[in-house]
DNA sequence: TAGATTACGGGG
DNA sequence: CACGCCCCGTAATCTA
């Protein structure tokens, strides 16, 4: 969180101009932390009313809402205008509400500009290696795909992949895209068409290797301050309608772990000398979040046991045993589990799964037989969400859905999607916030640095000698930090970078 | 030429 | 008809 010297509005580094200036930006939030000053929590009408209604998370919008105002360009005025805001807010916020601005998304704040002051060591040379090993790979692809096509091509254009593959080789589309109706490039489509033709599996190489180089292997070095040779990340406390805190300048949220070609790239995320990396997740998280919104007893009770729940729909979607199941499968699992929950259909199910739709309709109505109060929770909570036209998280923290109602189905399904999804989203948004306001002075007091969250988990930078006492205090915390109908776990591991301490 | 839109894919 | 949710960054392409 940064300040703009004008209110409180944390400002994403994505205004200003250049990488340069962001890195200025955050040297001023060190001193101001440094001096002692920035270090009393103050409070912040944006996010007084992003509690209250998600949907407000710019200055802008807080005018516009709550002073039917246009949001001033005078410093001095919008001073003035943050001010009043302040006192009318104040006055009228909700119990629930005031409870998560105060316990919560007040003293983050002040949490989150030291994570972002303090910024995660990036080892650049590190990754040279990796970088030239995917250039030449890129470019060894784009001359064998060349080769098989007979004339240039631009990789990167979906549109020229598009005329290649549908009306050059007369590969068969499989669906639209959702604006302009295009037919799909996708790597769901191209995944189905892998044997149709022997540029297609090419081609799906040189898309994941040219996402790793121009994402993550290309900017994140240049995003390196010079003055702390460590990332330094923005996070921003009111954007994402569930609650959730959005990384980015770069985005720390979403570095590769899934493909064995993107895992190394967190390597380069490692700790101070001295120091290790404690990584802290919550196992499962959403789905003990619904198995206590829901009630569900079979759900429940598999938590309560300590069993797999991914890898339990694995076994049944594979027909294997327990042990039988693979990585992959597991992962595909993860996403059966999360999807029916949230409104995936069995027109979804086929797609991701290989199952044909008749299988996938057996299969969701076995899964909603076996999981009976998922399903009432489903119901439930569109009705509620109808009704009141907003669906709340354990916490209070609110997000309106008017396209609830609107006659247009497809709106109106997504919207229910939504409405299902944003309380158990939004409750693990707000319980992990919670940790962190609660550990931080402990670790602190450790000696250890709070660098990032990521979503479920939170990344440590604790001393030498005391990681195993972070670790235990983050787990203690984390798991300690509400009391559920299911019992919250939380994974710990430690290493030099964050590649070992994250399931390496 | 610059900004907006679109498709895509990385994470949870 | 279409049909998991929440984000951010990149590249190509469109639009002013």
């Amino acid at each position: 969180m940064l300040l703009d010297g004008t209110g409180s509005r944390p400002v994403g580094l994505g205004e200003l101009p250049s990488p340069v200036n962001a890195v200025d930006a955050k040297a001023l939030v060190r001193q101001a932390l440094w001096a002692g000053r920035g270090l009393e929590a103050g409070d912040d009408p944006l996010l007084m009313a992003y509690v209250e209604d998600t949907r407000v998370t710019t200055p802008e919008k807080l005018a516009e809402r709550h002073a039917r105002a246009a949001w001033p360009a005078a410093a001095a005025e919008r001073a003035a205008l943050t001010r009043a805001l302040l006192g009318t807010l104040r006055a009228g916020m909700r119990p629930a509400s005031r409870r998560l601005y105060e316990e919560v998304e007040r003293p983050l704040a002040t949490v989150l500009a030291h994570m972002e002051a303090t910024g995660i060591r990036f080892d650049v040379e590190q990754l040279a290696g990796l970088t030239g090993q995917l250039r030449r790979r890129l470019a060894e692809l784009e001359a064998a795909i060349q080769e098989l096509v007979g004339r240039p091509f631009k990789v990167s254009s979906r549109d020229q992949l598009e005329a290649l593959l549908f009306d050059e080789l007369g590969l068969a589309p499989s669906r639209q895209t959702a604006l302009t109706n295009k037919r799909s490039t996708d790597n769901e489509t191209l995944s189905a068409l892998r044997d149709a033709h022997p540029v297609v599996p090419l081609i799906l190489e040189h898309r994941e290797l040219a996402k790793l180089v121009g994402t993550y292997l290309e900017p994140l070095p240049r995003w390196v301050n010079p003055q702390t040779g460590r990332l330094h990340t923005t996070f921003d406390q009111t954007n994402a309608a569930t609650g959730r805190l959005a990384s980015l300048n770069p985005n720390l949220q979403n570095i590769p772990i899934r493909t064995e070609a993107g895992r190394p790239i967190r390597g380069a995320f490692c700790a101070a000398e001295g120091y290790r990396l404690v990584s802290a997740d919550y196992s499962q998280i959403e789905l003990r979040i619904l198995a206590h919104l829901s009630g569900d007893p079979t759900l429940v009770r598999a938590f309560a046991l300590g069993e797999d729940i991914h890898r339990i729909t694995a076994a049944r979607v594979a027909g294997i045993a327990l042990e039988a199941v693979t990585r992959e499968q597991r992962s595909q699992a993860k996403t059966i589990n999360y999807g029916l929950s949230y409104g995936l259909s069995a027109v979804g199910l086929a797609e991701r799964t290989g199952m044909s739709r008749g299988e996938a309709s057996r299969f969701i109505k076995r899964y909603f037989e076996e999981y009976p109060g998922i399903e009432a929770y489903v119901r439930e909570t569109k009705r509620l969400c109808k009704e009141h036209g907003y669906v709340e998280d354990l916490f209070g923290r609110r997000r309106y859905i008017p396209d609830i109602n609107a006659p247009g189905a497809a709106i109106r399904v997504r919207a229910e999607n939504a409405a299902i999804n944003m309380p158990v989203q939004g409750a693990c948004a707000s319980i992990i916030k919670k940790a962190m306001v609660e550990a931080f002075p402990a670790l602190c007091e450790l000696g250890a640095r709070l660098l990032l969250q990521v979503h479920d988990e939170l990344v440590v930078e604790a001393p030498e000698d005391r990681v195993e006492e972070v670790g235990a205090l983050l787990r203690k915390t984390m798991t300690g930090v509400v009391e559920l109908a299911v019992p919250l776990e939380v994974e710990v591991g430690h290493g030099k970078t964050w590649l070992e301490a994250h399931g390496g």
